[in-house]
DNA sequence: GGCTTGACTACACGATCGTGTAGTAGTTTG
DNA sequence: CAAACTACTACACGATCGTGTAGTCAAGCC
């Protein structure tokens, strides 16, 4: 695929603006020729470089997912808790975020299969920690889902913090609150059975 | 407002019927005329007894609002810990949480209101509880996105879980795995700190 | 009876969308 | 040098969107 070089050209730009784009309105509200005056250039170029919209999207897809295992992989190597901590430096992943995040809504395949692979992880992760949920990839489930609700809702939980999230301090904020909400039971396995009971 | 009985007129129906297209594809993907042909109108009643695709949006704003409050009062009646059960029962609640969600990401300022005042509770409770993060609001915010995070991901969560929670039966589940994950702490609060330092 | 009013439909409008076509400029290749 | 290829633009197409207009039909009121 690209190489880092390599991007600076056109068809990078029209990549770049597609994902901001996408990230930010959704596939549907971001228009192939608002990605092109975003990325300055013609219409016409988009389609000559990716052929349709879903086929850019798809491209997105690939890339973005490329670009976050390979952002993953390097946070393995200075941290030890990789898979609780989401929020990490690298403002750079960001907009990836935001893009796969909504690129999952509107029912990618590919970035669903990211999901699943979080999920995956999440598991192998509670199992090599000594963590014995009652249902153990229902709990991942919820924490891979947990890991990515932040970016859903930047816009409201800034609007709650009077601190925009996107930023590099509000970012690490709502990541340390983030994971203070896994420092403190806030419910013990008693009141969960009792819950559970009472339901059926 | 309409009152039960009144809920079976074409303009109930509509209203309704936008509520379920608009929470599944989003704002911008359910066109007045599919709404009109999913409540069996036709689309200029639509226009006649909402005006705009926007005041109809706003209508429907209103209304899940005023329905989610509703069914949050009948669960603080029975539950005491509804603060943090948003998954409990009223299967009824799931096509408005969808809605509000769609309508929050798409920026409405009802829905961004009702999330302003989940944060509010979930920081009284909080504080009533007796728990005292280092960050209140944040840590408010944290669980107020949290709580909302598998409504957003049902399509992924239901994949990875093999089964739709959409569901009474997957529906339980989750809601259960969710519970537990605010039952086992993960980190302790020196391993907070310490990533703190670190990322400064 | 006539007359208003509200629920409702059919149809046409301009705008915007994704897409298709034709063509230009510059580089590469034989 | 000519042919071929690539990056790129301009423009037109059909479809779909939200919206506007005109009109039908039935019920209620004078």
């Amino acid at each position: 695929m690209e190489r880092p070089a390599d991007d600076l050209t056109a068809r990078a730009r029209i990549r770049d603006a597609a994902i901001r784009l996408f990230g930010e309105r959704g596939i549907e509200g971001a228009s192939i020729r608002d990605i092109a005056a975003e990325a300055g250039v013609s219409s016409g170029l988009v389609r000559h470089h990716f052929g349709s919209k879903e086929s850019l999207r798809e491209a997105c897809d690939r890339y973005a997912k490329e670009r976050m295992l390979q952002i993953g992989a390097e946070l393995t190597q200075d941290h030890d808790l990789s898979g609780l901590d989401p929020l990490a430096l690298h403002p750079v992943a960001f907009p990836l975020q935001l893009y796969i995040v909504r690129s999952m809504m509107d029912g990618s395949e590919t970035a669903t299969a990211l999901f699943l692979e979080g999920v995956d992880a999440v598991e192998e992760w509670t199992t090599s920690y000594g963590i014995n949920p009652k249902d153990r990839r229902g709990y991942a489930a919820a924490l891979a889902a947990i890991k990515l609700s932040v970016f859903v809702f930047r816009d409201q939980v800034s609007k709650a913090l009077g601190e925009d999230i996107t930023t590099a301090a509000g970012y690490n904020r709502i990541g340390q609150a983030l994971m203070e909400v896994f420092t403190i039971p806030l419910l013990t396995q008693e009141q969960v059975d009792n819950m559970r009971n009472q339901e059926k």
